[in-house]
DNA sequence: TGTATATTTGCATTATGGTGCAAGTACGCA
DNA sequence: TGCGTACTTGCACCATAATGCAAATATACA
């Protein structure tokens, strides 16, 4: 298969390479924050991730709301803070999908070339 | 835990939440040259990859050259082409990595408010 | 009602990165 | 050796996004 008939048609991975996803997690100062409340391990309020980063709480705040954006966080206001928690389920069923999916493109023996 | 211990304490997770690999994934055109390649399922050269995207072919030769040292991707040169091929294993691998690093943090009962 | 706290938003600045064009390099072939 | 092909690199331009500060909003509490 050519690269052109490959991008025609319509496989999984399609979806599943959402560039969305993937720049939510693509900035360092997002990456530490989100590992620091994955490895947290419970719901955290702005201040607390913003005590794990050297950057103003305007910039945790920016940072956490894009991630929910993205899917990879939630969040719950209860009075004036604001609790946010890592969608653990959802972030491993993705990660797994797109392994499955890229998997099932993999061709038993990768050949020089293409098939053409 | 809170997340300044939580951030202190060293875990998988913190090696594999790479922005670099996710950076690689978070462009669309890039997404759509890697699901090309993915779905094609052999090596192609950068003018057959090309034709996927509506883009200069000087575009294309930067991302496929991104998307390598990124690791997701591998080159071999023949004479004046270049082949690209995607690290099926690898890619599959790190996912996979990150979903069960991901998981492992993840308490069996999510309470909300931190523990302290 | 006034004040303190938690978070968000507006704004200006700066950094980063994607893009196309043109030129350069590398290599095969006549 | 000269030419054509495959790809890369330099450069300028433009869009996007990260950041900090200050101000605004929302809410608890005295």
């Amino acid at each position: 298969m050519t690269p052109v008939q490959a991008s025609a048609c319509c496989r999984p991975i399609d979806d599943l390479l959402d560039p969305e996803l993937f720049k939510a997690l693509s900035d360092p100062t997002r990456s530490r924050l989100l590992g620091c409340l994955v490895k947290c391990g419970c719901a955290c309020t702005v201040s607390d991730v913003g005590e794990c980063c050297a950057v103003d709480l305007s910039v945790v705040s920016r940072h956490l709301s894009l991630l929910e954006r993205a899917g990879v966080v939630q969040s719950s206001k209860t009075g004036r803070t604001v609790h946010y928690v890592v969608d653990y389920a959802h972030l491993c069923r993705t990660m797994r999908a797109i392994a499955d999916a890229i998997e099932q493109c993999c061709p038993a023996e990768q050949l020089p070339g293409c098939a053409r």
